[in-house]
DNA sequence: CCATGGCATTACATCGATGTAAATAGTCCG
DNA sequence: CGGACTATTTACATCGATGTAATGCCATGG
């Protein structure tokens, strides 16, 4: 078996010291014509291709972003996976995925650097992670955290403004006449995570409307699948007291229930509406199709991507953590009379 | 900024040589309970961690594969990725995935290790490469195909019996009674292809049913999206000689065609039946639950881990190339009858 | 008491690329 | 033609970890 080249064979080749060929391939702007078009040969001829472990160690960066989610088999977030990817090719980099499970200590894994070790920072969606797991984190790394607030720790931010998203949510349906709006997926207590912020906003919104809030309404799930959306839907409509609409608080579980729903023999939107977040492409193409909170995700992946790439060319004097907010809209669609 | 420690000053701390350090590391087993403790507490003492660019470089090895996919957000990648992750996880490996949005140029690059300069071997689903882009490519990177058999060019093949699986589906369709069945994104010449596999299974069912051919029945799509499913769908049942079941060569494109038949006033399966391929989440919670193949993903990850990694391990003799075949079975739902 | 041999530890070189600083080659001007 | 610069190119050290081979240590046996 040939053994790769190095930039030593290449330099030999074609007669120029190693540095020089480390010079063309790096694009130096003083080197000759003649020299690199020389350079430029031997790669070909030889079939070089810088190795990364050696520049790395010598340059003492990777190129790589790790983009840490709970679950890629989410629609949400291997969609913002593929525009993260997107937005780091643009800017020269690549991007390592990891799935945590919503595993606390595998987002911990993933603040502390230990999964990324290849990695120059970290995009990180947490759900269980707790505020205090990043007081105290080594800064070295750079981190950008999606989603939720999860507060102090020098990290950059990025996420829509969930609580004015769900108050404009639940407005839609209380325009929409409903009065009993179940909140799937919510939460009252706990972490200060995106469900308690959406939940929040909604009760806003009775609030402003002058409507009771009924915490039985809140209904918190295992986990933001098909099937707890389903379960959720079920039990809601069996209760003595059921609800005419259900907040999900992702597509997925408000998909789940739709089903669940049209399995007991109740329709959508005739019988009760169903309004999800995120936007998924499956929402588009449901039966009913499902009005949804839609995020930018462009805008969401291309803010983490330069925040963390520009703390990244300037460790050190890292100005404060930055706030930013993303765009989203409401798209009313069939499950809720659009 | 305090630099991150290297094996150096554990060993300075630890009162030991570096070698020693590196030893008590990898569990190299001459080495004295004492100093292993030793050096163990100036690990924690200084908080060091490896770093994998020094090692790689040193032992030419990076611990990670490259999975290669045209696109994340198409469910079956997505939900085959996790499962490729948690097989490398299991044997110590990480995972780096791509997207080609299979364009040719990609997938060729991944095959040849451009992108996947960090990378021991590569796991990749082609679409668009072409046979001959195998042939003669460099084989020190260990390569692993899913899906489709793109013959010769040393790799291992990882996938389920297209041929039987699409034949299988047909002949559940014809006992239904179906006589027109349409193959949406299908295809009758072009590269080797899962679609032409499926085709030609569908083919064969209709042959052994004595039943004639219609090539006006097999359609092909730009993609595998929802949205193609829709137009072909729309498009289909708009001829003068509409089908009475559409066979889908993957669930979005059925779950789009559903979705298109409801909105020109179709149900399914009443007026028509549809079959999908891959069996992903939303097709077990859509309205109607789709009919579909499911390939044995669990099965198709570990067995190309393992292939790749094997290879990895054993560079060199590598024994000719191995050919996987996943089981899958049919799942009838609701929307053929179930 | 010394040779023998196994275990534990270490010195040194090396993986491949690149930053630094110095050397060499050119160019222009007086 | 020599000096002063500038443009190119190069020598060398270094990033961090680890394989190789050598050394040191200790116990056992003759």
């Amino acid at each position: 078996m040939v053994p790769r080249p190095r930039i030593k064979d290449v330099a030999e080749y074609a007669g120029v010291s190693p540095k020089t060929v480390s010079n063309v391939i790096n694009d130096y702007e003083h080197v000759s014509e003649r020299t690199r078009t020389a350079v430029r040969e031997a790669i070909d001829a030889l079939g070089y291709r810088v190795n990364l472990a050696g520049r790395q160690l010598r340059r003492g960066r990777t190129g790589m972003l790790a983009l840490v989610v709970p679950e890629l088999d989410v629609a949400y977030f291997a969609e913002l996976a593929r525009h993260v990817m997107l937005e780091a090719d643009r800017r020269g980099g690549t991007v390592l995925i990891h799935e945590t499970g919503g595993r606390r200590e595998r987002e911990l894994a993933a603040v502390s650097g230990f999964d990324a070790q290849f990695t120059d920072g970290v995009i990180l969606s947490p759900l269980a992670l707790l505020p205090r797991d990043l007081t105290g984190r080594d800064t070295r790394l750079p981190l950008v955290l999606l989603g939720e607030r999860t507060a102090p720790g020098g990290a950059d931010h990025v996420g829509i403004d969930n609580v004015l998203a769900a108050r404009e949510a639940t407005e839609h349906l209380l325009a929409r006449g409903r009065r009993r709006i179940a909140v799937v997926g919510g939460a009252l207590r706990g972490p200060q995570g995106t469900d308690r912020l959406r939940t929040h906003g909604y009760r806003a919104a009775l609030g402003a409307a002058g409507l009771p809030f009924d915490s039985g309404l809140v209904v918190p799930v295992p986990a933001f699948h098909w099937q707890d959306g389903a379960r959720a839907a079920t039990e809601l409509v069996t209760r003595r007291d059921p609800p005419d609409a259900l907040l999900c608080l992702n597509d997925h579980l408000a998909l789940g229930a739709v089903r669940a729903l049209h399995e007991r023999g109740l329709s959508v939107p005739e019988d009760l509406d169903v309004v999800g977040f995120d936007d998924i492409e499956a929402s588009r193409f449901s039966i009913p199709t499902l009005s949804t909170v839609a995020p930018d995700k462009r805008d969401i992946a291309r803010a983490a991507v330069h925040l963390l790439m520009d703390r990244i060319d300037r460790p050190e004097d890292g100005p404060p953590p930055v706030e930013h907010v993303a765009g989203h809209r409401l798209i009313v669609r069939e499950s809720s009379g659009g």
